[in-house]
DNA sequence: CTTTTGTTTAACTATTATGTTAATTAACAT
DNA sequence: ATGTTAATTAACATAATAGTTAAACAAAAG
């Protein structure tokens, strides 16, 4: 599986892609912080935890008995990367599309 | 489920990902030209675009008995966005991670 | 040294996802 | 009408995922 795609994999479970977005605005934090993000047992935040250290999505670092978790800036910057890549693809289409828009309002 | 992170869950399987790699860099093509992603039955490529299109990554267009499938251009946008929303994160992060590696370069 | 706090691993269960072959649908060509 | 081409749906098997509770582990505090 190319990198990208776990990357996709890990952000495409509904209780990762909020512990993900949670770290983005709130920084780094605890395991236990990261339980709020619903109402779910730790040892599944655990595992979501460890399916995205898996792909490279964050990081951890160890403080006394506590794990603390980031998220890799360059994991959001790959997808970001990969977008941009297609970037030509999509401002064409989305262009003609508003052009398309702009048309049948000036109809009214 | 958040919508961006269905998006990331479509993409998030290899055989989907290199169909929508594919569909990205050759345009649209029809179900059948798809079956070289890899070596799979037509049902699989078919349930796969299910997805795409469940997703709002792919759409179809009908030619006779053929269906002609494309990227949909707000999709790949949407995933650039959500990683340009956090730009100022990554960039910061990065930026800082350049510079120590400039620092480690002087010292040898 | 015992307890508490924070987190992970183990064992198990339920649900979902993916792939296969066979059958079906749809349009075109003869 | 019949056969051919293109693709999907049905039915089924198997594998992977995500959740739970109970147990284990590690460091800190009493």
């Amino acid at each position: 599986m190319s990198n990208l795609s776990s990357t996709f994999a890990a952000l495409g479970d509904a209780t990762r892609f909020a512990i993900v977005e949670k770290l983005l605005q709130e920084g780094e934090l605890p395991a236990g912080e990261l339980r709020t993000v619903g109402q779910i047992s730790a040892p599944a935040i655990s595992r979501h935890l460890k399916v995205l250290r898996k792909a490279g999505v964050v990081e951890q670092r160890i403080d006394a008995q506590r794990r603390l978790y980031s998220v890799r800036p360059e994991a959001v910057q790959a997808i970001g990367s990969w977008s941009m890549s297609y970037r030509e693809f999509w401002q064409k289409s989305l262009d003609r599309l508003e052009m398309a828009l702009n048309q049948e309002m000036r109809k009214k």
